[in-house]
DNA sequence: CCGACCTCCCAAAGCGCTTTGACGCAAACA
DNA sequence: TGTTTGCGTCAAAGCGCTTTGGGAGGTCGG
């Protein structure tokens, strides 16, 4: 069934029916509800390549996901995000197409998919400091915005994100005002902005209490469970051993909390844990108590965000880029109390 | 830059350019290369839309994501599974296209999505015991893929599955093998097929054994971590607590082992724990030796099989529908042992 | 040396839609 | 009665590509 076939049907021009279907004001009411009536009585939808086509607009945005060549890893964070974007889109008849691309070959994708037209706005995920993609995107003249920041970028650019250096720095002071001094960071690959913005925060409020970074309780990598667990291991085996851990997801904070249990160490107690916690759907941190001291902010909500103001950029080209600074909750859990002497 | 420009640059016309593009034997090979050559230095590639709306394809492939009302999750197999499965339309050229969808409004989405046209093919997710979505596709002649089976529906359609039946048959049979008798199974919400052929599994070994199945030691939710610990904890604390429990997924394992753990226990001595693991990216399994005793089954390789045949059953719309069952491991790991005297 | 046959290329139609420009017709005005 | 004004409708162009049906020009066999 096509527009042809619905006009001929309806005897009328395909003019009037397209012109009927869009609300143009050119037609009459009542030919308006017939033919709308007798659209979806004949089960039919405009054909989206035509339309965009003749439109040149294609109604989709694009989500480019890096996978990491060393892990094959997709970001497990990825799953809400997308949720809460597609809320969106879905509600304002966007569609979402999603390419995986490996390290390297991002520049070609995007240039692609700008040049064969398939979207009309991208979301960009886990930007690096110095990401280079910004620049490219914003050279191709196509609307996007960034999940996430990147410090070292001055050109403007739209991008929704949670303040992570403000809520490392407050779950820093927390641990330091329990009495903490000698308090880990398990951090996210630190070439990835969010993670280094997090080290600063933590790095902000030790120098706030005159304490010492020490190196070696400061490490970073692909954020696991398992990851969490060695290094946990690591750090309390060693001597010197911190008596608090702050660490950068749910997902390793439990490969954290295992490592002290493994020990006979009871968090909360002998070990203090605090945790970001992105508040994925199938990973809630506790019901009435959480089970780890955390900074929640909802990576779902930053979904939300992201795609409403890429609609209102595609909207309004001309406006200026949006922004948007998410701060983050700082929740009291059990795995976290003073320092033990 | 498009078609007809590129011709007027080369002094061709688009046919000549196009064949020559797109491979035709009617152009001379000085000629292709020339084209080839001249395209990538201006950064030609072929609008996706107008291609699509002359050769009637659309190279892009839709996943529709069910998003459950209730809790707003979205399953944390998904990234793995988009990951397998993008890997290969990347290869291909395909397009992965996503809709979200609450429950309820399936049927108008894929009947849209068929009319729209902007998809060569579907993969179903989370198919249901009798999944009316199956017959829906079958009577819209859209090529499709089932993520899993839908039990009592009759008719052919493609599927890739996991033989979840046999493989909780296999961690009940090592279980009683141990010695447990008293064996709670922590299932998935059994309207799922999945979950149901994981029950049946369970039942068949229990019966093969000789043990009554006992209601109160079963029971079916969203599986997450909190799901897990909070049934975990009520039966531990109930009377006849069980000896061992049968997890359907990693996550809800986690939350088994912690309430295991906060009533003192010991995983592996006092409580035997098998679950499920899919294998994720970012929730391995342990690396040398497994936290949990498994079943296992990548996710991962489950959507490259999948988004493979659904290439191949577009290519070739006649063949009959393919299917393919994956058998799960059996990992051995640290969470099970000799039920308790 | 001529017709047959490739080889290489082209003009134009068509995919299904939107949108421009125009037109018939009734009501309203002079 | 003749002219204007909207209203409702239409035919046709165009979006950027593929593909059909030729058609030059060169090569080859007879």
């Amino acid at each position: 069934m096509n527009l042809r076939q619905l006009a001929e049907h309806l005897q009328l021009s395909q003019t009037t029916v397209s012109r009927a279907l869009n609300g143009y004001p050119e037609v009459s009411e009542a030919t308006r509800q017939r033919v709308i009536r007798t659209a979806r009585e004949l089960n039919y939808s405009p054909n989206s390549r035509a339309k965009g086509l003749a439109t040149g607009r294609s109604m989709a945005i694009g989500h480019v996901i890096p996978v990491s060549d060393r892990h094959q890893m997709v970001n497990p964070v990825f799953g809400d995000f997308i949720s809460g974007a597609g809320e969106v889109y879905a509600a304002s008849g966007y569609d979402m197409v999603m390419s995986l691309v490996g390290e390297g070959g991002e520049e070609d994708l995007y240039r692609s998919i700008r040049a064969r037209g398939n979207v009309d706005g991208m979301v960009v995920h886990g930007p690096r400091l110095d990401d280079g993609r910004i620049s490219l995107l914003n050279s191709l003249g196509l609307p996007f915005v960034v999940h996430g920041r990147a410090s070292r970028i001055e050109e403007p650019y739209a991008w929704v994100d949670s303040n992570s250096e403000r809520a490392f720095e407050r779950a820093t002071t927390h641990l330091l005002d329990l009495g903490h001094r000698r308090i880990a960071l398990i951090n996210g690959h630190e070439d990835m902005d969010f993670a280094h913005r997090r080290r600063l925060g933590y790095e902000t409020a030790l120098a706030a209490h005159d304490v010492q970074p020490e190196p070696a309780r400061m490490c970073a990598g692909e954020m696991t469970e398992l990851f969490g667990h060695e290094v946990a291991l690591d750090l309390l085996h060693g001597k010197d051993a911190p008596t608090a851990f702050l660490v950068s997801s749910l997902i390793a904070a439990i490969g954290v909390r295992r490592a002290v249990q493994e020990l006979g160490l009871i968090p909360g107690r002998d070990v203090s844990i605090v945790t970001h916690d992105d508040d994925l759907s199938y990973m809630k941190n506790g019901a009435d108590v959480p089970i780890f001291t955390a900074t929640r902010s909802s990576v779902r909500e930053a979904g939300r965000h992201a795609a409403q103001m890429l609609l209102s950029m595609i909207a309004a080209p001309q406006a200026p880029r949006p922004t948007r600074l998410m701060e983050a909750e700082f929740i009291l859990g059990a795995s976290t109390g003073p320092a033990p002497v």
